[in-house]
RNA sequence: GCGGGCGUGGUGGAACUGGUAGACGCGCCGGACUCAAAAUCCGGUUCCGAAAGGAGUGUCGGUUCGAUUCCGACCGCCCGCACCA
């Protein structure tokens, strides 16, 4: 018997050499052989690698390592997503250049994914602070600019306090800056915008044909896009000199414009503003609305505020009919017309508002099936009605009221049928230095004009200071002072920069052409396009994902590409996470600074008591982080992975225990001594006899490769573990060849998940070449069937015994077998049978 | 409010299109080896019961020969969006 322990600390080293000296994962561009795209969201080189971190990268290398051994022609690159604000706020607090930290960091990340023993391409290898790649952006956004896609434009726009710059929609998060958590404030700005409500239709449609991605993402999606069927209707004004004037409103129940008692209107529409212009009263009210926050609990606890201005409008189809108009605090300018009309009978806000401020409620819509109701506090929202009081849509359901009172709208040139997004445009500029630089120039005569192509990158000067808040480039001596490219005169750079999703919304296609002077190569992108599995983080379920499909239109429009969607599969793997602790003063306490002691207890280094708080996503500012150097060095890389691999369904979050590595420990080492104990037997000449081992050999090899395809990670694992386990067990007793079959198979299906080990176990069995260049296993179907099955016998539906029969034995042998079994018997309790359910190989389920 | 998902032993989780619930692991219990411990190995481990047997997949009901799986209602938890007109 072997006792020794698996050296994983020579192998692993040893093995990766191997594959990188041998070129194993470079991928070339073949159309003569089927292609894979794996890839795994480049992470921002923020630091140190935990071992959270590392599940998605470990679950592409798995499904890499699985479909070159099925024969793919596989590409699996790695890059960085290095511009960004960390960078900046190290160089404020350290004094260190952000290029120069973040090039260590990738320096010390590329470090860990290589101890990882991930299937990297390395050559393929970008980050996108490089010039050489974010020239290419620059270009394209010259492109988008001829296209009409980008453009620039004075708005209101969110601006996060703490990071000094402007955060898109997206980036909005109940109220609050995505990275920094500060309260946004709303500042009106100029800035760059690209297209993305052009493509609204298209991306919600294109979100259909999404089949591998998870319901979950699509579904947020479509929400984010949020596509509204119906009107705009415009309102003639009265009063003083609006009189003559306009209001158009945006509804999705035109149907309900018999039902209207008011309009409203944002505090910020130009017509409140004129209005505040002239009396302070509206101008207070107005700064008021502003000031009111738009996070969920202030938008909850806000009590419905209305301002009757001394404007009123007529109604559209009744001109004789004269409605109040508010400034409401609950109308937003940004989305439709930045003003609604009323109908307090059939919404629950325009209710609320309506009895808040006595306004009439006139029900317009009874239920198809009932009498006209009586609102009181409850708004009647149904749209499965009938209208009455409501002149010639009297009696229509409600659908073909709203096409009715459209086209009479239309007819009247006073409205029309319309759809409204809840997309914004992407806002991309962004007041900081870590970015690409927008290619414009501002002049005085010309106004904004591009930068040449050919003097495109406009490159970032590395000579800048942190030492006062702002954009550095705004402040730098000369970097932004130009000459302007179409008079010559004095003029000045744009100091913005780009969104840093910019960069990840085409890096997948820099991966298939990384060096090419042009973005990329269309033979290249023709054929490695689209990724075929995209593995990462549900939050960037509308950001990223989003920004990426819209760029591929983009780029498409522009000419740079012919491609519908750029991730063809999407999944989205759960979280690592882990207890944390606190010491008595309430502070995080890293795991290594918590120590068991002797009762038990949870104790820190000086002996004073630690509370453990709940499992958390792992995490910095918790502390509950787990170094990957640290555990790497203590059990390898490929003990690690398996682990990460095996606890929890990929998609679930997985709780990493201590336990729980060190029991996969124990594993890799009870496999590594049931080969070192049984490598020497003979060659794998098939033997005649199907044994138990051949079985379940071949019924492995069918469930690991079902598994793996359908990311069933966990359960790949497990039954790997059973056949393991029985091999353990008959290794003694078993035909060798059929051992040597097993052992071997056991090797092939444990590389894509602990690659190391598995070369180094091939090695020990005799072979000279890699597991990295054999082909996946195939199963016997034969095999796989089973001879004998054993079906269960039940008895009005309940278990009573089991029941060996030849596979597809004759329904008659099976029921008399059945029916013979003295527990059956026992059960029947003398009763007649009333009938006998035979499914074939399953089950006989007597009935009385 | 709208939308999506989930609920199985002490615990993470298995269970193919309705067909032997609890695979595999963690933990725990017992045993072997050891002066002892670690490591390793063997056995047990849903609950009640000595056993025969009974109960059991959040709760209640339904469909079915048979339901963790399908349907309805309810309870609980998680996530996304949200004064969106």
């Amino acid at each position: 018997m072997t006792t020794e322990r698996y050296n994983f600390h020579e192998a692993e080293d040893r093995w990766r050499k191997t594959w990188r000296e041998a070129r194993s994962f470079a991928a070339v561009t073949d159309p003569s052989r089927p292609k894979y795209y794996v890839l795994e969201m480049f992470p921002y080189p923020s630091g140190k690698l935990h071992v959270g971190h590392a599940r998605n990268y470990t679950m592409g290398d798995v499904l890499t390592r699985f479909k070159r051994a099925r024969g793919f022609n596989v590409m699996h690159p790695m890059g960085w997503d290095a511009f960004g604000l960390p960078a900046e706020n190290a160089a404020i607090a350290s004094g260190i250049h952000p290029a120069k930290w973040t090039y260590e960091n990738i320096a010390t990340m590329r470090g860990q994914l290589q101890m990882m023993g991930l299937a990297y391409d390395w050559d393929r290898e970008i980050a996108t602070c490089h010039p050489g790649y974010y020239r290419h952006e620059q270009k394209m956004f010259l492109d988008f600019l001829k296209a009409g896609l980008a453009y620039r434009k004075e708005s209101w726009v969110n601006w996060d306090p703490v990071e000094h710059t402007v955060l898109a929609n997206e980036q909005v998060i109940e109220g609050r800056g995505w990275r920094s958590g500060a309260l946004v404030e709303k500042r009106l700005l100029s800035q760059w915008f690209l297209k993305i409500t052009d493509f609204a239709d298209d991306l919600l449609d294109g979100i259909e044909t999404l089949d591998r991605w998870p319901d979950r993402v699509r579904v947020m999606q479509a929400n984010w896009i949020g596509r509204s069927e119906g009107a705009r209707v415009l309102f003639e004004l009265q009063g003083e000199r609006f009189t003559g004037e306009t209001l158009e409103i945006f509804t999705t129940r035109p149907d309900t414009l018999f039902g209207a008692s008011f309009c409203a209107i944002s505090a910020n529409h130009p017509a409140a503003r004129r209005l505040g212009e002239e009396d302070q009263a509206v101008a207070d009210f107005n700064a008021e609305c502003n000031r009111m926050g738009t996070s969920e609990v202030a938008v909850e606890t806000a009590e419905k505020m209305g301002l009757r201005t001394r404007l009123t409008v007529r109604h559209p189809l009744d001109p004789s009919w004269e409605l109040p108009v508010y400034i409401a605090n609950f109308v937003l300018m940004e989305y439709g017309t930045g003003a609604i009309f009323g109908c307090p009978a059939h919404d629950q806000r325009d209710l609320d508002f309506a009895n808040k401020y006595q306004l009439p409620v006139r029900t317009v819509v009874r239920p198809a099936d009932g009498e006209t109701p009586v609102i009181g506090t409850e708004a009647f929202v149904s749209q499965d009605g009938i209208l009455v009081n409501s002149q010639f849509l009297d009696g229509l359901e409600v659908p073909a009221a709203k096409r009715a009172v459209i086209a009479k709208l239309e007819e009247m040139s006073r409205g029309t049928g319309t759809i409204q997004y809840r997309l914004r445009d992407w806002g991309v500029s962004r007041q900081r230095y870590w970015g690409c630089p927008i290619p414009v120039i501002h002049c005085g005569k010309c106004g904004i004009v591009p930068v040449p192509e050919q003097d495109l990158p406009v490159e970032l000067p590395e000579d800048v200071s942190f030492d006062q808040p702002g954009n550095p480039l705004d402040r730098h001596p000369t970097w932004k002072h130009v000459r302007c490219p179409q008079c010559g005169g004095a003029a000045t750079r744009e100091t913005d920069t780009f969104d840093t999703f910019f960069e990840s919304s085409w890096y997948f296609a820099r991966f298939c052409s990384p060096r090419s002077e042009q973005a990329f190569e269309r033979k290249d992108v023709d054929y490695w396009l689209p990724v075929d599995q995209y593995i990462g983080g549900i939050e960037h379920a509308v950001l990223h994902l989003l920004y990426s499909r819209f760029f591929v239109r983009a780029l498409k429009r522009c000419g740079y590409l012919d491609l519908e969607e750029p991730f063809a599969g999407l999944f989205t793997q759960g979280m690592v996470c882990h207890e944390s602790y606190r010491d008595q003063d309430g502070e995080w306490l890293y795991p290594e600074e918590v120590v068991t002691g002797e009762d038990g207890v949870l104790k820190d280094r000086q002996g004073r008591p630690v509370a453990i708080g709940r499992s958390e996503k792992m995490s910095k500012s918790k502390r509950n982080t787990v170094g990957l150097d640290d555990i790497c060095a203590a059990y390898g890389a490929d003990t690690a992975r398996l682990f990460l691999l095996s606890d929890s369904p990929p998609e679930r979050d997985l709780e990493w225990t201590a336990a729980g590595i060190e029991g996969t420990w124990r594993y890799v080492n009870r496999i590594f001594r049931l080969i070192a104990d049984h490598a020497q037997g003979p060659a794998a000449a098939k033997s005649n006899a199907v044994s138990e081992t051949r079985r379940l050999t071949h019924k492995t090899i069918a469930a690991v490769t079902e598994d793996l395809e359908q990311f069933r990670f966990n359960r790949g694992v497990a039954r790997l573990r059973e056949l393991s386990n029985h091999l353990e067990s008959v290794a003694g007793t078993a035909d060798p060849a059929d051992l040597r079959e097993a052992l071997e198979t056991l090797v092939l299906l444990l590389g894509p998940m602990m690659p190391h080990l598995a070369e180094e176990l091939w090695r020990m069995l005799g072979h000279e070449a890699m597991v990295v260049d054999q082909p996946w296993p195939e199963a016997d179907p034969a095999l796989v069937r089973d001879d004998v099955v054993t079906l269960a016998v039940q008895v009005n539906g309940k278990l009573r015994a089991t029941l060996d029969q030849p596979r597809d034995v004759d329904q008659n042998i099976a029921r008399a077998a059945a029916l013979a079994l003295p527990a059956v018997e026992r059960a029947l309790e003398g009763k007649p049978v009333k009938k006998v359910i035979i499914v074939p190989n399953r089950i006989v389920n007597v009935v009385v």
